[in-house]
DNA sequence: CATAAATGTTAGTGACTACTAACTAACATT
DNA sequence: AATGTTAGTTAGTAGTCACTAACATTTATG
């Protein structure tokens, strides 16, 4: 709609997923939009204004349950795939907002609230995923929660470590990384 | 020694790891270290300069060959046991530094490189282990540098989500996380 | 007690910050 | 022809930033 106010929102957003809110300046924002300052005041109330437009505009609220209740197959494999390309989809998507709330994690802490709330109902529905399957008699008795946080954290962990140094040695594994990681699990969980 | 410098060094890690190098003026270190502004300046030549004294002073460089040469006892359960055991606890040693490498990654990239490059050894470290241990007869065939990165990015992933959100969902499963995720690795591992 | 070192106080520098006001130019719509 | 919209320009406010100089006061040490 509005191209000015996009170009700005996304300086605004790709500037402040680099150094930070506080660090970025509304004449840096500015430049890098090729507005002038004053411009950017005309579109945002004030550089928080910004921030919040930035947001609304860049965040992509998941709808984890739509993709769980009909892409499941029930075959641990597969399902698992699925989970975790679903999830780093997800993540990539949120990659500036995720950036942000991580340097801002004291002064948003509502940023990190919302990461928190969607890792929490991701990890429901893996647990609840994981139980339908021992019911199957297609994974072993084991606790079932601890599965899922620890396949959570290492999805976490792979995306975090990405993201944060883009030049980090295990870019090269990109591919296998997914591949050897279902592959554990499945090893382990399979009945 | 200097009772003053280490107080304001303090002062210093803390806030910046809070909120970042940039968003934290000398004026507020000042004061939470309960001096003068100017005592600070007589202590440290710049901001930079006191920045880099903490860093000295607070950054706890690793010595894991020593560790690995010493505490190997060859089975896998207890082995990866002592290796994640040693990885968070140097972790939560240099925490303060590595959330300040998170936040200023663009600003300093010096401290992301050299986490970086510890990481990168401790990888080669336990790759060099899952080789003997399958020369051993006790792990089975499987991509070893492969396993070494999925069972650091699980650690990281832990580490650094409960580093950065202490009121993190994590938190309950302090214990029980480390027991299941070696068991995970013991499972689909052994021989 | 006397001297010296460490620290505090005050005032100031120049650069930068978010943000505002007043005015102008170009262009499209009515 | 009148008006609305969107943008630029220039100048300015008031506050903060890192950092310095000069001088007063406290504290440690001989």
């Amino acid at each position: 709609m509005n191209k000015t106010s996009n170009k700005i929102l996304e300086a605004a957003l790709r500037l402040m997923e680099e150094k930070g809110y506080q660090s970025v300046s509304i004449k840096e924002i500015a430049e890098h939009a090729q507005v002038s300052e004053m411009t950017v005041f005309r579109h945002f109330k004030n550089k928080l204004g910004l921030f919040e437009s930035a947001l609304e505009k860049y965040s992509y609220i998941p709808h984890f349950e739509k993709s769980f209740t009909t892409d499941i197959v029930w075959d641990l494999q597969t399902d698992l795939t699925h989970i975790a390309e679903a999830y780093f989809h997800l993540m990539n998507q949120n990659k500036s907002i995720f950036l942000i709330a991580i340097q801002e994690r004291n002064h948003f802490p509502e940023l990190h609230e919302t990461i928190t709330k969607h890792t929490l109902k991701l990890k429901k529905l893996i647990v609840s995923y994981f139980k339908s399957m021992q019911e199957r008699n297609q994974m072993k008795e084991t606790d079932v929660e601890a599965q899922a946080i620890i396949f959570l954290t290492t999805l976490f962990g792979f995306f975090s470590s990405t993201a944060l140094w883009e030049s980090h040695f295990l870019h090269e594994w990109k591919e296998s990384f997914l591949i050897n990681t279902i592959e554990l699990f499945c090893d382990s969980l399979k009945q």
